[in-house]
DNA sequence: ACTGGATCCTGATCGC
DNA sequence: TGCGATCAGGATCCAG
């Protein structure tokens, strides 16, 4: 489910709630995610650590202890939780982390693609070593793009949404980033002209940026929500509005499956 | 080295 | 109302 802009406000929203806290007790589910979740190891180096920070690097959340982080993956259908411990755990809760100031963080994901993993310090998870840039690094740029085009011979969709490449662009935003700069999504990457890339760089960011700035506004109430925390309704233009009229110019937005996924774009605007 | 397809799961929705 | 088919916002793995 979260994209990149989710798994921020997501962040955002936990990390007053954890920064500073002590792990005091650890609820490991039996299921096994992604991964299995790495029971033994937790217990031994996470619980009894006191948390100092909480970031985002792509769509993982890290929260840092002393001896290591503690690595958190939403897959599809996952969510995060602040709870008072002693309301019961629900189906699909996998993991729950009581602090010292008497929360707990819950981890619920229905269909399992999200992950729990431990990273001790000074190691870096294979997850994290093939990673390409971060779509706010000032490194990710028209330039960049245009050089990593000119080796792939996929669609211009497929492309963005490569992790090796930048991470954090899903398929919401893909459909949304390529209308946003008037790029057909089924446009092989290498024919990108440098011009593209270029517009293609600046509305992905435009686009993550502004749906972050969205998600913050309903951080506020994070610890009382229920499962649909975190989320929240951007305006999409393409975005699963097959048939509806594209916004600039009223002709039906199509849709298509690009590499398996619905693709959702405008065939006057996006050439 | 790059590409497309299969795959891990459950739940919501839709047509019959 | 019940039932099967289809689809879902992710990312890895593998054969070619």
């Amino acid at each position: 489910m979260p994209e990149l802009p989710e798994v921020e406000t997501i962040c955002r929203g936990i990390k007053p709630y954890l920064v500073g806290q002590t792990v005091k007790a650890l609820t490991i589910g039996p299921k096994k995610l992604r991964w299995p979740i790495p029971r033994a190891v937790l217990k031994k180096d996470f619980h009894r650590q006191t948390i100092h920070n909480v970031s985002r690097r792509a769509k993982y959340i890290i929260i840092h202890s002393d001896r290591g982080q503690l690595v958190i993956h939403l897959g599809m259908s996952g969510t995060l939780r602040i709870e008072n411990p002693e309301m019961p755990l629900r189906k699909h809760d996998h993991f729950e982390c009581v602090l010292s100031s008497g929360n707990s963080l819950r981890f619920h994901d229905p269909r399992r693609f999200g992950a729990i993993l431990w990273a001790p310090n000074q190691s870096l998870l294979p997850q994290f070593s093939q990673l390409g840039l971060e779509p706010f690094d000032r490194a990710f740029n028209g330039h960049y793009l245009f050089t990593l085009a000119q080796r792939h011979k996929i669609a211009v969709k497929n492309f963005i949404m490569d992790n090796k490449i930048v991470v954090g662009v899903g398929n919401i935003y893909a459909s949304e980033s390529l209308f946003a700069a008037k790029i057909h999504p089924a446009q092989k990457a290498y024919t990108l002209s440098l011009a593209q890339c270029h517009q293609l760089c600046s509305s992905i960011r435009e686009i993550l940026q502004r749906a972050i700035a969205s998600g913050g506004t309903t951080l506020k109430d994070f610890a009382h929500h229920d499962g649909k925390t975190g989320y929240f309704k951007v305006k999409l233009k393409v975005y699963d509005r097959h048939n509806q009229p594209c916004m600039n110019c009223r002709t039906l937005i199509q849709s298509a499956r690009i590499g398996q996924r619905s693709s959702y774009y405008c065939p006057t605007c996006q050439i």
